[in-house]
DNA sequence: CAGTGTTTGTACAAGGTTTGTCAAAAGATT
DNA sequence: AATCTTTTGACAAACCTTGTACAAACACTG
């Protein structure tokens, strides 16, 4: 623990400067003794030699003070929020630092599976109720999928494939954009040891009926996000039944109660629950 | 989120450009603080690096502006290319989709040293001799420094300490900044096993001295980038001599022969040899 | 080719904001 | 007693804002 004139020396600014950030910034770091003194501990000094950096890099103190605190910080963003407040939260304010640190955190929290059941869904499925009341715009949307695209997808290749077992192939049907789940599930299935082909979103009726051609396919997930997609759902439900009769098909997203089932799989709403169903359907031993 | 001043500077036009561009074209790309302050991100200023290429290649402004909005055509990462070649094109067109694809692909193709030595180190030379030819803007040469910054931290982070072996200090002296290589040096150091403590850039001779002082400490690793900055390490190292003399210090960086060595070691440049070469200094068994 | 209008970067003015530093008054530490 | 540290308020230099103005470069037209 150091005095504050240490602390300036060792991070080379003023001790003024470090009062001032600290005022005008609310960059609490250090700790207080019995009588009020600041106290500094090693984490503090790289808070505070982050902001140091940045704001010699050109960045505004506001924002430099936002990004040191959440550089290097392993349990960062006020954890008493609920973390699905704060994602949507992020999403209001296009706060794109503040988003790195939140799903650096919530994707090392817990397993995927229960990361993306507890937070990942229903904040998203929060985010698009924000959004059709006019809290969040586009932009946010936007911000927040695309970083969790990116994120899910590199997941999705470092588990890597398991070519040996048997092949589920996962798309959603023509004109429907919103893959972010699918991706998700993909994952959860990789990670049971399942084979995967993710044809992610817009698939034409044509490449369905080419994707399953192949006979390691063992079985089809389809996702429905949004109600207007049922008859494009069932039409291609159609088509690969035509052309892989008796093959398994799964329906999951939140409209998947609208599809027929004749003999299809509805999902249900939980990723983790639905992947272990489906390796046990698929997988004799 | 970068201030005008600096954002001009890293874009390479002048303060009153950003402005009109603003006004003239619609081009707003910029957030604004509380009191109405242009605040420019990364993404910003992607936008604004197309928008100057476009105008130096003739467009007029109002297409090159509803242009540079849209140019987001990220570039497949192709294997046959030499991918140093791709860090440099990716530098040159500022394009952090595909910045984001090679990185994922680079950091899994091999072991973490090899990835270093036979592509990273040699990719960022390259990316700092297309800076002096102006090829590079220096955006261009921050978004790239920047991203594997990013990865190295987390990757520095998931790796782990090894406290009870012996610790190494690593650092920059005061007033240099290139601390990317020395940060993937420490991810090295600790993959072979030892303990260590990383400073970073800019550290005041006081904060070497106490740095030092701690008894597990082992060994100190300087790094010299530039050839400005070697008065400044050799007094960093007297200073280290007279806290803890016998110490063991060695000596990093492009410009590491410059340093007067009476004991002190050179690393020389492939990481991954010298990390090994420091564990058996170090670890007597 | 000269004349005219447009585009584009830059400069300046008047006024608000940011940011490091200093000073004063009072309490804590050694 | 001497040397810290605290908070609060104040200050100046640097910075940013909008709006206007101007000159060089360019394109078009008679």
């Amino acid at each position: 623990m150091y005095t504050i004139k240490r602390a300036a020396e060792l991070v080379g600014v003023s001790e003024s400067a470090l009062r001032s950030w600290e005022r005008r910034y609310g960059l609490k770091v250090a700790k207080r003794s019995a009588a009020g003194y600041r106290l500094y501990d090693d984490e503090a000094l790289r808070v505070l030699h982050n902001m140091n950096q940045l704001l010699h890099d050109g960045w505004s103190g506001e924002s430099a003070a936002k990004a040191a605190r959440n550089q290097h910080q392993p349990i960062p963003v006020s954890s008493d929020t609920d973390p699905v407040v704060q994602l949507v939260q992020v999403a209001k304010e296009y706060d794109s630092e503040t988003l790195t640190a939140l799903l650096d955190q919530q994707f090392s929290s817990a397993a995927f599976e229960t990361m993306v059941d507890n937070w990942m869904l229903p904040a998203m499925s929060e985010i698009g109720r924000a959004w059709t009341n006019g809290e969040v715009d586009i932009a946010g949307e936007h911000l927040v999928t695309h970083s969790i695209m990116r994120r899910l997808s590199t997941i999705y290749d470092q588990v890597g494939d398991n070519p040996n077992s048997p092949r589920v192939v996962l798309g959603l049907p023509a004109n429907s954009f919103h893959d972010l789940g699918l991706l998700a599930f993909a994952v959860c299935l990789r990670r049971v040891g399942l084979a995967t082909t993710f044809l992610g979103a817009n698939v034409p009726p044509e490449a369905w009926a080419s994707a399953v051609k192949a006979n390691s396919v063992a079985a089809v997930v389809i996702s429905l996000p949004r109600a207007e997609d049922v008859d494009a759902v069932n039409s291609t439900i159609d088509l690969i039944h035509k052309e892989r009769p008796g093959l398994l098909i799964a329906v999951g997203g939140a409209a998947q109660e609208l599809v027929k089932n004749d003999d299809n799989v509805q999902l249900g709403h939980r990723l983790g629950p639905a992947a272990s169903e489906m390796r046990r359907k698929l997988v004799s031993n």
